[in-house]
DNA sequence: TAGATTGTTAATCGATTAACAATC
DNA sequence: TAGATTGTTAATCGATTAACAATC
């Protein structure tokens, strides 16, 4: 039975199963019950079919699930059928980092451009994707269709710039400054990576172990 | 009254609280009460008392919070006054990236050297840290009391990897591979970056939205 | 003293796990 | 048919929110 509303705990979940089942598919395994798809990943098998159970039914009594058959319908729920586009803004270590090694295109995601106020990197070309002045950003984006910003830029411009690109109708980004975006449209979206955080969170787990 | 089992949830809000009262810090201001501090946030005062309650009584009746005395106690909590050691395993685009950009002291970590495979790289420096070949590894970890490993190498020698290092007595872990880690042995910690987890469920939201 | 705000206990809400009828 | 395993309902567990006495 379909839910309307899906707990953010349940999406989180949701690329992990996606993970595995590609490995599976890779190892050759034609089919699995969510009980040995528990064991491989430590989760219950309860939990693992009331996951599914919230966008379909995807398995079948006595059988268990098609692995290529459920990483499809898992694929098409994230959307990594759809072709959405991105583009980059900030160019500096990380964000060419993330262009020479991050295989955007295996998420659904193409990178459009990338924006930069560096005249150093204006005109050049990184894994084939031309940088631009931020000059340019507002034509850019009004004669493109945009679907996600990735945010490589300094703290201090995040919420500014984040601002401004909310104003042009972006309502994803991937925000790598370790600042909390906010919007008061409850529409735009925002996933951080806060590198910071993380650390700090492995920080208080290895002296309290 | 403090509590001996943290859960997960609040563990990770830590680093959030921690940012905020750095920020109200420099703002210059001096106290602050759970109810304004979750306006700030965005979460409810009950939830803020609740999980500072966990580790002891910080505030004062009628009063509120000392921002900067909060600021240390939580900074304490997380282990950012500790001077861990770290080092990383894996020189390329990202981990040179993070070499070069991420503040590691700024949450109380000290890189104390790199290692990899790549002739071109072993024996450069990289913003003052030294890159050793892979076959000094176990030498240099039994002669350094190392705290964490940041690993940014390939999916494919990403397990096997860990495992070595584990044999090593290292059981901190700051993962950028795309893969599920894991060890035997309870008290290894890993801390993932999944730079496409997080991607694919914005991809999910604003499909969603 | 009166007002404000804490730390904590109790109530509620939501997420995870267990159980089981349906059925391949 | 018998065994296996699903999808779903019910039970449990844990996390969040509300309430309030204590007290600065």
């Amino acid at each position: 039975m379909k839910k309307e509303n899906i707990s953010d705990a349940v999406i989180r979940r949701l690329p992990r199963y996606y993970r595995q089942l590609t490995e599976l598919c890779g190892r050759g395994v034609v089919r699995i019950s969510s009980h040995s798809l528990g064991q491989e990943m430590n989760i219950t098998a309860s939990q693992i079919r009331q996951d599914f159970s919230c966008f379909g039914e995807f398995g079948q009594q006595g059988y268990g699930y098609n692995v290529e058959e459920l990483r499809t319908e898992i694929g098409h729920i994230l959307g990594v059928d759809k072709d959405h586009h991105l583009i980059m803004i900030g160019v500096g270590n990380l964000g060419r980092a993330l262009l020479q090694n991050f295989r955007f295109s295996q998420t659904g995601f193409t990178v459009d451009a990338a924006f930069d106020v560096a005249p150093s990197v204006i005109g050049t070309v990184v894994n084939g994707v031309s940088i631009y002045s931020m000059d340019t950003l507002e034509e850019y984006i009004r004669s493109h269709n945009i679907d996600v910003v990735v945010l490589t830029i300094p703290q201090a411009v995040a919420q500014e710039t984040a601002s401004r690109l909310i104003q042009l109708g972006i309502h994803g980004f991937w925000n790598f400054t370790n600042v909390e975006l906010s919007s008061p449209n409850p529409d735009v979206k925002f996933e951080n990576i806060h590198f910071a955080d993380s650390l700090l969170t492995l920080s208080y787990r290895i002296a309290n172990r």
